[in-house]
DNA sequence: TAATTTTGGTTTATATTATAAACTACTTTA
DNA sequence: TAAAGTAGTTTATAATATAAACCAAAATTA
């Protein structure tokens, strides 16, 4: 009845990570941290677990002198965020 | 833009329980068990969690000599539920 | 130009959570 | 009456989330 809901995407911060992702494709760290609301340490730390578990791509720039960190979804972010989204249904939807 | 997740229903055996019990009203300790698939001490302390929050009511009686825990959703836990419901949309779905 | 602040992060320490394992108390069955 | 089953609770531990502290370079200011 209730599937599992995936760990790594059932965390308040790194739900709304991904969330921003399967849509911008593509995010500065400072962008997310706006829009997150996050703090730097906790977004660096979910971050790494992200693309840790495959779900997110972290490149490494410089962008006028100042150190700059691209993220993108991967197609398995997609799918596991896909995934996650029909299972939750479940738990949101009355029973019968 | 993103809203906070309730803590106590944002965690997969919690807003199980109290799906489950926002549509039967009542359920029995081993109802629960058995439809979430839970261990019978998680089981126990999330109810004790869900109570302490005032989401749940607990009542203890004897059934057949046995002892049996009786689980009833509150108003303020259909109130969290829903909170948490409208809230969690925002995450799910895509970003313009 | 030396000190201070700002930017863009990472690392580490701690508090909170989730969970399983161990335990309790009582009942039923063999 | 010993063993197994029911219905839980308590406790110990592992995993998580998070903030605080830290780091390095760039920019600002004095």
């Amino acid at each position: 009845m209730f599937k599992e809901l995936d760990p790594i995407l059932h965390s308040q911060l790194r739900l709304a990570i991904v969330s921003l992702l399967v849509s911008v494709k593509e995010a500065e760290f400072t962008f997310l941290k706006e829009k997150t609301n996050a703090t730097a340490g906790n977004l660096s730390v979910q971050l790494q677990k992200l693309k840790d578990a495959g779900y997110i791509e972290i490149e490494k720039k410089f962008k006028d002198n100042y150190p700059q960190t691209i993220c993108k979804i991967t197609p398995q972010g997609i799918q596991a965020f896909e995934t996650y989204f029909k299972n939750i249904q479940e738990y949101l939807k009355p029973k019968k």
